[in-house]
DNA sequence: CTTAGGG
DNA sequence: CCCTAAG
């Protein structure tokens, strides 16, 4: 059984670390006496520190318990009755140091009975919680928490960050940064609330109670509680936001969130109904908040198409994708500004790298770096990793093998040697025709070659004992002397990793052959029987170049198969009668080419084929 | 781990 | 060739 209920805590401690932090920041805060904390009661009796959410959740509550008295004047849509409210929502949440002012409190039960029953929704689970507003400090907070156990002492999982500490048990400090933004605010009249507030969500408000637009208005442009390093006045009509760089801790916790932030110094000269679609922009692209929003919308096309985006499904970023951002994110120093193809509307111009990473705790205690993504349109949180290599080091341990020839190198050799002798007959027969340049790092190496000049110079002199295998045209590339990781320079400037084998014709027959026995999808059989000499030529090695010599085969088609195979464009020419037998066996499989002349070659070229496929069909 | 596809 | 998503 657990209840929410309200906790005077301590200001002392409040004020401590108000000090703390910068002063100067929250000057109110630090007058103001008497601070409230919303707690929950644990089963076992002790207290737990709502929720952000929670206390979102409480405010709303407030609001509906006016509202739900005020329904019928106000006609407005209430979902839910305080009552379920507080049993649903209280139950799913975890627990998650917050603070609510006193004064908020007062504010929420001024409050009209408009209500933005979004909050509410996207409350109603903890784990949608975390789906929905992922990188939310709370998510942090909760983690100290649960390793602690409690939070009755706050000091206890304060050995993290500062920031950590005074968001983490806001025993310390407010993390509900309104106090900020109402400094900022502040010098507003309600008036001019009124039009913000408008702007932002589309609708009018009647409620006059500044400290409740302020708090909305924060909140709606940050999409976060965090207000504390932004100002926002109107001008001319014009929304505009003043910022400032902050390196308080709060804003290290908090600023991950807020989309807008970056923008500081972006002055939005455009109307404010642009101004608007704007921020709806920042509200969708955030999550799913704005599906069950009671905002009031302009129902044109800007929106419906912006509310189709959003509606997107959301794919998780593949590993790929997390590195590359996570590697461009370092390099990235003067950001873009506002740009609403961006849909998710990073517009940062602030020095930090366009996704702050921010600290979570694990529940074993270590941190670990997550940043905030709109990925999708909707606020997910991606870990934040460097580019390296997985799995295995590939060819690379080919070179250390290399080196240590007396224990595992020579023993493989010897076995792949013979593997490779064992099929002499494709190996010499093309062996002889194409330009031998032994080297072939993985087949000889050498205790500890010297220099690759003279390594490759070696293996050569091995290379003529033995044979006649798979030849590489390399030998006039010096690069490719040694390993698989050399690099050769592209056309168009860049390196490109060299670890490319080019097929030989003999590959290239095994291969073929494979496919004749085996049938198309088979790699990894025909790898090990045909392959089994070259531990490079993966199996998806060999799909890939079969599936290029398909193409080659079919794209050749049309023109003459007659014709000798030496073209003089290939860069590497297959005989003819390869792809001819390349074609025959992909037929046989029911194979066409990918895109390309899928009509001609039914057309005339394979009349026989055609009946040969039906009578497989 | 293997296969199928996209990049 | 690289990387992934599915079996």
């Amino acid at each position: 059984m657990e209840t929410v209920v309200e906790v005077e805590v301590n200001a002392e401690s409040e004020s401590e670390v108000s000090k703390t932090n910068s002063a100067e920041k929250s000057p109110k805060l630090i007058a103001d006496p008497v601070v409230y904390q919303l707690v929950r009661v644990e089963g076992d009796g002790r207290l737990v520190p709502a929720t952000d959410e929670e206390v979102y959740e409480v405010e709303d509550l407030l609001d509906v318990g006016k509202s739900t008295r005020n329904l019928a004047d106000t006609g407005k849509d209430v979902e839910c009755t305080p009552n379920n409210k507080c049993s649903s929502g209280t139950a799913h949440l975890k627990g998650i140091c917050s603070k609510l002012q006193s004064e908020n409190l007062e504010t929420c039960s001024n409050k009209s009975g408009e209500v933005l029953d979004l909050e509410i929704h996207s409350m109603k689970s903890n784990t949608q919680i975390q789906e929905v507003v992922p990188s939310l400090a709370p998510s942090s907070i909760e983690s100290i928490l649960s390793e602690s156990g409690e939070c009755s002492n706050p000091r206890v999982g304060v050995t993290r960050s500062e920031s950590l500490s005074s968001s983490a048990c806001n025993i310390s400090k407010p993390d509900f940064s309104m106090v900020k933004g109402e400094i900022c605010l502040n010098n507003l009249s309600v008036r001019e609330l009124h039009e913000i507030f408008r702007a932002l969500f589309g609708r009018v408000t009647t409620n006059k109670d500044k400290q409740w637009l302020k708090r909305r208005i924060s909140m709606g442009l940050t999409n976060s509680c965090d207000v504390s390093s932004t100002t926002f006045v109107i001008e001319n009509n014009k929304v505009v936001k003043k910022g400032k760089e902050e390196n308080s801790n709060i804003d290290d916790v908090n600023n991950t969130k807020d989309p807008i932030k970056g923008a500081s110094d972006k002055i939005w000269k455009r109307s404010s109904y642009v101004a608007k679609k704007e921020v709806e922009s920042h509200l969708n692209g955030s999550g799913k908040r704005m599906r069950n929003a009671n905002v009031v919308y302009d129902h044109d096309k800007e929106d419906v198409l912006t509310e189709s985006r959003a509606d997107k499904r959301v794919r998780k970023p593949t590993k790929r994708y997390i590195e590359e951002v996570s590697e461009g994110e370092t390099r990235e120093t003067s950001g873009k500004v506002t740009s609403k193809v961006k849909g998710s509307g990073h517009c940062q111009s602030s020095p930090r790298p366009i996704v702050n990473p921010i600290e979570n705790i694990r529940s074993d205690g270590k941190p670990y770096v997550m940043r905030q993504d709109s990925l999708g349109g909707s606020g997910i949180q991606i870990p934040y990793v460097s580019r390296v290599r997985r799995g295995r080091p590939r060819e690379n341990y080919m070179t250390l093998m290399k080196l240590q020839p007396s224990e595992l190198g020579m023993p493989s050799r010897a076995v792949k040697k013979a593997f490779e002798i064992c099929d002499p007959r494709l190996d010499s027969e093309e062996g002889n025709k194409i330009t031998k340049a032994g080297s072939s790092p993985e087949r000889f190496q050498q205790p500890l070659a010297s220099k690759p000049e003279k390594a490759e110079e070696n293996s050569e002199r091995i290379t003529a004992d033995f044979v006649k295998d798979d030849l590489q045209l390399q030998h006039t590339d010096p690069s490719s002397s040694d390993d698989g990781i050399a690099t050769v320079p592209t056309a168009n400037g860049g390196m490109r990793r060299k670890h490319h084998r080019i097929w030989t014709l003999n590959e290239v027959v095994k291969l073929v052959e494979g496919v004749a026995r085996y049938g198309v999808g088979r790699w990894s059989e025909i790898k090990r029987v045909f392959f089994a000499s070259h531990s490079h030529r993966t199996s998806v090695d060999l799909k890939d170049k079969w599936r290029n010599l398909l193409r080659a085969s079919f794209a050749q088609m049309p023109l003459d198969k007659g014709v000798d195979s030496s073209r003089k464009n290939a860069s590497i020419p297959i005989p003819a009668p390869i792809l001819a037998r390349v074609r025959a066996l992909a037929e046989m499989e029911g194979q066409f080419p990918p895109n390309l002349s899928g009509v001609k070659i039914v057309g005339h070229s394979s009349r026989d084929v055609l009946e040969r496929r039906s009578g497989y069909l």
